[in-house]
DNA sequence: AATTTTCTTGACCGGTTGGTCAGGTTGTGG
DNA sequence: CCACAACCTGACCAACCGGTCAAGAAAATT
């Protein structure tokens, strides 16, 4: 029965507590917000006592810290897709794609964020003014280019960023009454499939995206 | 200079009493979250001590549901304009327009129904499952009968209606976002007044409305 | 004017929370 | 094999929080 236990190395060690910390974490200040969220059931979720997940993260605010950043350079690493598309059917499509599965599979982390940046960003305000800053003024000039070469509708850019943020995310952030409403269930490969299907056609459709070429 | 202060009554001073105790708790809902928030912030906001505060809500749990009850409310009582409508120009033309004013004029309850939502709906699961699916059903079959009449594309009305929702509340609940973007300030007049028409272009083309007769 | 009901509030309390610490255990490098 | 550094944890604590209470002030009722 025993397994031939090698002993783990201290980096082992480390990074395998400090992964178990954090999705422990986001869980729980998804579930219970930062002010709602005990240290003490953070420690018990990733099986440890509360003093040792204190040794790895010294504050609470210090874990909360970590797991905003970490969701956050999840999303920017799902938007290279926008930029090496040939013009907003492909770009957009994907880009709708990518944030609807982050939000089938990562809900909690989107929860997280709606949550810090709904109580004024009190942690990563500095993030929201450069790293997202840059990284929005770079997605609109793309898809300013794609308006001048005729691809879609004059639609101002910030506004399809916002619409795309907003539809993608509520199936996270709001995924509890998306529940209720569908009879309690969570949404099925196939109602997934159809929200895809439905929230690409709308928005392109109503930008007037034209296939490029 | 002393104003000739006739003598409240104790119906006067219980109604302004909880209506400066429900403004307050919903600020600080909105900004901290429920296990973020303080009943002796609330107090402190409301300018009344602690005591009495309890006075008037026995439990911080008891004020929390009245908070959210409001809200709830007030969204549906703004769409009683869907079902009057000729067709969806009209119908959801209105509906966006008066779901973005109240982003605009109430972010704080926008954020508390968010936050509610977000946490598993603890307090009000069961408007939930009654009133929000009835209020559902009777919008989506609205909507059914528009593309039955040929008014729009058919477009599964359940995705339809949680874009419609996403997008609206989304300048509520993202408002810090959005302002930090907006190099710091508020959206003027006339960026909501963008907003509006984007939304109601981008939304009523991509689902192919037409006008009614 | 007397009595009752409603409103007000400083002081207080038990329970919880984030965080500390001393002393022990375990892997590591020489 | 030894000395050191990294890791672990039960016990503890000060601060804070939601809620209570008793005693008084103000309005309503008679």
């Amino acid at each position: 029965m025993a397994s031939q236990a090698r002993p783990l190395t201290k980096k082992e060690i480390r990074e395998e507590n400090e992964k178990l910390i954090l999705e422990a974490a986001e869980k729980v200040f998804a579930e219970a917000g930062f002010g709602g969220a005990t240290v003490q059931l953070i420690a018990d979720m990733a099986g440890l006592p509360k003093a040792n997940l204190h040794y790895y993260f010294p504050t609470k605010e210090a874990l909360y810290r970590q797991v905003v950043q970490n969701i956050f350079h999840d999303w920017l690493k799902a938007a290279d897709i926008f930029d090496e598309a040939p013009g907003p059917i492909e770009g957009l499509g994907a880009y709708i794609d990518a944030k609807l599965e982050i939000s089938r599979r990562h809900p909690a982390g989107s929860k997280v964020w709606a949550s810090e940046v709904m109580h004024r960003a009190p942690v990563i305000q500095d993030y929201l003014e450069t790293t997202l800053v840059e990284w929005t003024d770079g997605r609109m000039a793309v898809i300013q280019r794609w308006i001048d070469a005729g691809l879609m509708d004059p639609i101002d850019p910030r506004h399809l960023l916002y619409m795309l943020w907003a539809t993608t995310q509520h199936y996270a952030d709001f995924g509890h009454q998306i529940e209720t409403l569908n009879n309690g269930r969570p949404l099925s490969d196939r109602q997934w499939r159809d929200v895809k299907e439905s929230v690409k056609t709308i928005i392109l459709k109503g930008i007037g995206a034209r296939p490029a070429q």
